[in-house]
Parts: C-alpha cells; structure tokens; sequence
DNA sequence: GCATGAAAAATACCC
DNA sequence: ACGGGTATTTTTCATGCG
C-alpha cells in the first residue's frame, strides 16, 4: 500500500548485524508511524588514477575481499564528476554502514588509486541525500505495515516496500508539542546535578495544557518520574525548551541516572543521547531548544529567553516574574515566596511555547530545504547547514563530495570601504545591489568546479578573468554554484508575490515567509562557506575572486554616480549612498544594468543622516520619524545601557531638532542624576563574551576576572556565555574592580567610571560633530536637577 | 622607577 | 567551526628620561 507521512525524525539500528533506517513519521490521517527501511547499502567511492583499468581493481579488492573486506557485498564501476571534471570510480557497497570509513582508508591504498571518497557520509544522512528526502516535509512510499513487536510508540509500523519520494504536499499535520523549563534547587552556588535536585519542572502543550511537577522536601524522584510520565502520556512530536541540549537534558540525565529513574521520553524505549553537533537526540520526537535559533535575532545581544521573548513579543498581556538565578533557593526554601518561584517557571515554560509559536516555522523550512533533520538544523552552524545544502545538490549533478580536511588559513582581500563624508546630510538614498556575491558567482559562473588553475590550459569554452586577482573560472558548463545559486533566488523570488497576496496573520503566509527566509539565509551564506577553510567545497580562489569582482563592481558605480551628478557620501561593499536625487538615480541604475548586468536599487531612504569621522557607524532619520542606527554604541552589546541610552537620545534631538546644545544640556542632566545614583542599577551592567576557556585568556580583562569569580563561587560558564560585570569603587586596574552583577551591589558602584568611560564617550561621539567638547558635558556641581524623585534600586 | 605611547588582545559590529 | 573590514577599549610591553 501506499503510504503519505510527513517526516519527523530518521535514525538508524543495526538489527542482527543487519542495518535499518527508521523514519519517524506522521500520516494524513494524523497517526504517529514509523516506516523501517531495510534495504538500503551504505556505500562510498574509490577514485582511479587517470588511465587505470577499474575491472583490475575491483579484482584485486575481490580477491583480498574475505580476509579484509567480508562487508563488501558489491563494486561497481562508474564515472561521476569531481570538482567539474569526469572520473572514474568504483562504487564499493557494504553490508554494514559502519566499516566504510575503515574500508575506505584500507582501500585507498591499493595501487592504482587515487582516494576514497564519501566514506564520511553517515549512513541516515546518505540515506536523505540519495533519496532527496526533506525533513518536515510530506512524502510517499510503499509500505507493508507489520505488527508493532519492536516496542516503539506509534500508531502503526510499516516496512518499506521502496524509497519514500518527495511529494509536492504543503502545510503542517496537527504536531502535539511540548515546552518544558526545570529548576534545580541548591542552598548556596549553582546547582550541580550529581548532587541538588531537579524541584521543579513546568510543561506546557500547545493545546494549551499547563502542568507543575514540583519536588517533595526536596526530593526529584517522583519529580522525574510524573514528567516521564506526563511525556509518554502527552506523547508529544517535538520536546521544546530554551538552554536545553546544554542545560536542562544533561542535568535530567544525571538526576535520573542518581534516582534509579529511566528517563524514557521517548518513542523507542531508550533514553536521550548526545548526538552529532552537540545536540541531545529523543529517538522519534524532534528535540528543539529555541537556543541553538537566537543567532538569528541579531538585536537580542543577551540571548536569555526573557530577553528573546521579549523581543518576539510573546506574554505581552502581562508583567513578567523576574527571578535571578542566584535567587532560587530562597524562593524554593521561603513558603511564602515559593508561589513567585512557580510562577516563574511556568511563565518560562509559556515563554518557550510562545517562542516556538514564533520560530518553529522558519525551524522547519530551514531543516526541509538544508536537509538535516529538525533536531540537527540548530546546533548545527551555519557553515555545516550550507554545507548539507550542497551535498544534497551535489548528489542531484553527479558531483561527488569532497572530504573534509584540515587547511591552513590564508587570509585574501574582501570588500572596500570609503571614508564617510563626515557631518549632517539631508535626504540621503542608499542604493545598493541585492544579493551581490550570489550575483556575481552567477554572472561569472564561479564555482569550485569551473576554477581553472594557473597551470591548466584554457579551456575551449573561454574563461571569466578576476579583476587584480586574475583567477579564471570556465564560462561553460553553467557551474554548481550558478545552478544551486539562481534556484535559490528563483525560489524566493516566486515566494514574495505570494506573499503580497497573503494576510500576514495567516499560517499560510507564516510558512511562505519562513521559506523565503530560509532561502535568503542560505543565499547569502554561499560567499562566507566558500572561504572558509573548514569546507568541504572550499577554493579560496572562488572566494577572492567574488570579493575582486565586488570591489571592481561598486568602485565604478561610484565613479559612474560622480559621472551621473551624484554625490557619493557613503559606501560599504555593496551600497553606496548618495543625495535622494531620482533622476539621477535612475540614470545610474539603467547604467548599471546596462554595463554591469546587476541591479542596484534605492532601499533605504533617509530624512537626514549623522555620520562622524568613522567608518560602519552612523544614524539616520526615516521618513516615519524612527532613528536608524548602525554600528554605534546604541546599538552594541557591550556598552553599558546608561551609556546608550544618552547616546540615542542625543541622537535623537540632534536628527529630529539639530539642537546640539540641547543635546549637551540633557548629558549634563543624566550625568547629574547618574552621580546621585538615581539611574538603574541594570542599565549599568556591562555584558562580554566569554569567548574561550577563562584560563586561556592572555590578558587580565574585566570580564574574564569577573567570570573567574563566578566559577569561584561554582557558577557553570562556558564558551558563548555572556558575562554580567558592573564597575565597583577601589583602586588599582579596571579588572580588579569589575564584579559580577549579582554578587554586588549599587552602593559599591563607581558611578565616575560610568560617567568618564561610558556616558561621556558615548554622547561625545556625537557631540563632538557640532564642536562641543568634553568638558562641556559635565554637569556643575551646583547644577539644579530637574527631577527629584528618591532614589530606586 | 615611572610616565608615555605604541602594540597586542579582545570584542562586537557592518555588509 | 561561514568571509574580510573596521572601530574601540583595556592591558601589556618597550622606551627613554635623568
């Protein structure tokens, strides 16, 4: 019979020594299935040197086949392409995925042979490449069902009968998704998992179901276990929460494996495992920590998941429960405030559903267009889900895939940046060209595989010349990158018309939208993939030559806007801005059509722009009335929010008023109120990067020392952590006196350095533009507040 | 011994 | 564990003074 599922989740069992890809599934008729495929080879490639003879070595593979190569169940000889070139191979088909890799080595070398090649493709992975499968996306396949004897947690167990096929079905089947947030409980310091228990665990059902699972005297026993429980119970399609492959899922498993609990949420009977780019594996369910997605909300610079709630606009009816983690424990241990602490944690867990809500779209189409399933497509960086892009593609062309390697990194030039014409501008257009590299490796047909060396001859076709760079890249055939590349911009843009059509609020357009970003990220990804030195694709040629050929790109559509009458005030990479001029414009971007064959177009237009002296920094005013800002302290991360918020504001006066002495009198106002502490105490937090081992810094910096005194007080941090330090009175070097937020307070604060290192520099970088010096932006001693309210903390 | 300034380390931004 | 270009702060080191 034929069977449609929509596919959830692959893994593979060896069964009997006998290999079984099992795909986690759900059918149109909303049934939970698993489809076990047991027919399908693991295999890889032997590559022949030039002129050798493939029957010789399928021989002599064969005759060394019962001492060496039991697993060998078939070679086949072949031709597929390697970077752009045809050649010969031999397809080795094993009867157990796992020796490929050994077998691989072995086999390569044998005289004769050049390498192995897609011995490091793992078994589930193969098994979507060749059959073009798409994670969170419908397909059919003919089945038998069996009787369900394996023990897994479905409605029905089918064998295959063939390859499931990719089916043109859109939209989602009724998911039962669960959000779940633990809180540990230890009475002083971070909790450790060998020995503080899990006291709480809130979930929540995208039914809308709520439930606390909530220790007695402490003990998670039968904590643990009612949320197994509740798990197997609710028998959810995706487990979501926020932290939870690196905090909540390796904590459960150590409080279990201490309780003699068997944290059986799965569908299969076993219990979560790490799995492949550090992300815990729950066999027949996706697990999905919204974590691995916040790199993509750019703005969030603290990616806590109040911060990221906040952002997408979740909970918004009501005030947030704000609990700090050093605060727990007297929560959970007061009676009285134990309540709060409840509500908390089910607002986390309503946060996290509401996250979802917002993000699972765009999960999903990434995870459908890379490849890799649900659970894999966060964790996995961005360069490795481009790379699971390519290797899909590269199956479809015959093109097989390189091995990863280890290089040496070489640095090449990128992108040209002009010194920005300093001062307030009126009515500025920025024009820039969409998509530039894709373009450009479209155009020029530049690819890994029609790279042509410095020591190959030129091909017939003719070749595309790099300008400086001189690297050559063969016009014909049409190259892998143009192919993958001009289906992606295809794709998306057949999308944005729907979309205009569509009402924004529907699930229809969520899905398109999410698609359509899905598409631009890998779009936009291919440039920064192919330099990088961890590709399997990587050519640094491809990459330099891009960069050479935007450089030559945007210097003469600089030139030709001078030619035109325009003035050039800005330019970075791929824009250039000029005087909102639309003639002139459109004589330009006919130009640039005409002459470069891209396309440069007006996106931003603004009322007026503030640039300093700097370059990648500025502030405009748009037409609605919002500030633009770029590059400035506003916008970073590690400034203190005192700092930005008086930078924003006098911003603001200076692009709405043009009143720089306005400006000035309201920096002597906040300094004033920041000396007499009246500012909060959160907008002097200062927040870093931990971006390596605290012991492998080299110098004394404020966050690192304040890390060091986080762990010394049996804090948990790791790489990636952010760490929150305010500035304290005392002497000696700034990094002596940086302290951990929470492990302070206000009255030891050193509001100076927040005025001398912070406020003022902040303010006067703007200030500075209209004359006003330093000084003048310290308040008198006398100076009259406008305010006064009492002090808050 | 110490002030000074340049170099190095570190981070986060832009596109 | 996608690229290079850029600004900025703080620490560290080298230098020269007397």
């Amino acid at each position: 019979m034929k069977k449609l599922f929509w596919f959830l989740d692959i893994n593979y069992e060896a069964k009997k020594g006998k290999p079984e890809i099992w795909i986690w599934g759900i059918d149109d008729q909303d049934d939970r299935v698993l489809i076990v495929d047991r027919d399908f080879p693991a295999y890889f490639y032997l590559v022949l040197k030039e002129g050798q003879n493939p029957q010789k070595l399928i021989d002599v593979v064969n005759s060394r086949k019962a001492a060496e190569f039991p697993s060998v169940v078939k070679l086949e000889p072949g031709q597929r392409r390697y970077f752009g070139k045809t050649v010969d191979v031999v397809k080795v088909y094993c009867r157990e995925p796992d020796v490929i890799a050994k077998y691989g080595k072995a086999v390569a070398k044998i005289e004769g042979v050049k390498e192995s090649l897609e011995d490091d493709v793992r078994y589930a992975v193969r098994y979507i490449i060749d059959n073009n499968l798409s994670p969170c996306g419908w397909h059919e396949v003919e089945v038998e069902e069996e009787k369900n004897d394996l023990d897994v947690q479905v409605d029905k167990l089918y064998i295959a009968k063939s390859r499931p096929k990719s089916v043109e079905k859109t939209g989602v089947p009724k998911l039962r998704i669960l959000a779940f947030s633990t809180i540990a409980y230890s009475p002083k310091g971070a909790p450790k998992a060998d020995k503080n228990p899990v006291v709480l665990i809130s979930v929540r059902s995208n039914a809308g179901e709520e439930r606390q699972f909530v220790a007695k005297n402490s003990d998670d026993k039968s904590v643990l276990e009612s949320f197994v429980n509740y798990v197997r119970d609710f028998d959810p399609d995706i487990i979501t929460g926020y932290g939870t492959n690196r905090q909540d899922w390796p904590y459960l498993t150590v409080r279990a494996k201490k309780q003699g609990v068997k944290l059986l949420v799965d569908r299969a009977d076993t219990e979560p495992h790490m799995s492949v780019y550090g992300h815990v594996s729950i066999t027949g369910r996706a697990n999905v920590d919204f974590f691995d997605f916040s790199d993509e909300l750019q703005e969030v610079k603290v990616k806590t998941l109040e911060n990221v709630a906040d952002f997408l606009g979740v909970m918004k009816s009501e005030k947030r429960t704000q609990i700090e983690e050093i605060e727990f424990s007297t929560h959970w241990e007061d009676p009285k405030k134990r309540p709060t602490l409840l509500r908390f944690s089910s607002e986390n867990s309503r946060s996290v559903m509401g996250i979802a809500e917002e993000m699972l779209d765009f999960a999903m189409q990434l995870s459908s267009l890379v490849g890799l399933p649900l659970d894999h497509v966060g964790t996995a960086a961005v360069g490795f889900r481009i790379e699971s892009f390519l290797m899909r593609e590269a199956y479809k062309i015959g093109e097989l895939i390189p091995k990863r390697v280890e290089r040496p990194y070489i640095p090449y030039v990128g992108a040209v940046v002009l010194a920005p014409k300093p001062g307030l501008h009126e009515n500025i257009a920025v024009l820039d060209f969409k998509a530039m590299y894709p373009n450009i490796m479209i155009m020029y047909n530049v690819s890994p595989d029609t790279y042509v060396p410095q020591s190959d001859p030129e091909p017939k076709a003719g070749v595309n010349i790099a300008p400086e760079v001189k690297h050559r890249f063969r016009k014909e055939p049409p190259s892998f990158y143009k192919e993958v590349l001009s289906s992606l911009i295809t794709s998306r843009d057949q999308i944005r018309p729907k979309l205009n059509r569509l009402d924004p609020k529907s699930s229809e357009y969520k899905v398109l939208d999410a698609r359509q970003k899905a598409v631009k990220v890998i779009t936009n990804a291919a440039y920064g993939y192919a330099g990088w030195t961890g590709a399997r694709w990587y050519v640094k040629p491809v990459a330099e030559a891009a960069t050479a050929w935007g450089r030559h790109i945007i210097l003469s559509t600089v030139d030709a806007a001078k030619k035109t009458g325009l003035e050039v005030v800005y330019s970075d990479t791929d824009s250039i801005f000029v005087n909102n001029d639309a003639e002139k414009i459109n004589n330009l971007s006919e130009k640039a059509r005409k002459e470069i064959g891209l396309e440069i177009k007006p996106d931003t237009i603004y009322k007026r722009i503030l640039f300093t002296e700097a370059k990648k920094k500025y502030a405009g005013l748009l037409p609605d009335g919002r500030l633009d800002i770029v590059g400035l302290e506003v916008v970073r991360g590690d400034w203190a929010s005192c700092a930005k918020n008086v930078q924003e504001k006098v911003l603001e006066i200076i692009l709405k008023k043009k009143a720089p002495d306005e400006a000035t009198e309201y920096v002597r106002q906040y300094i004033a109120e920041l000396r007499r502490k009246r500012i909060a105490y959160k907008d002097l937090i200062i927040w870093k990067t931990l971006a390596k081992p605290v012991e492998e810094y080299e110098v004394k910096a404020p966050h690192v020392e304040a890390a060091r005194l986080l762990l010394n007080e049996g804090w948990e941090l790791s790489m990636g952590d952010k760490v929150g330090y305010v500035i304290t009175v005392g002497s000696g070097k700034l990094y002596e006196k940086a302290k951990p937020y929470f492990l302070t307070s206000y009255d030891k604060v050193d509001v100076e350095y927040y005025v001398t290192n912070q406020v003022v520099p902040a303010a006067s970088r703007i200030l500075t533009m209209f004359n006003i010096p330093e000084d003048r932006l310290l308040p008198s001693k006398d100076m009259k507040l406008l305010t006064d309210f009492r002090p808050k903390d």
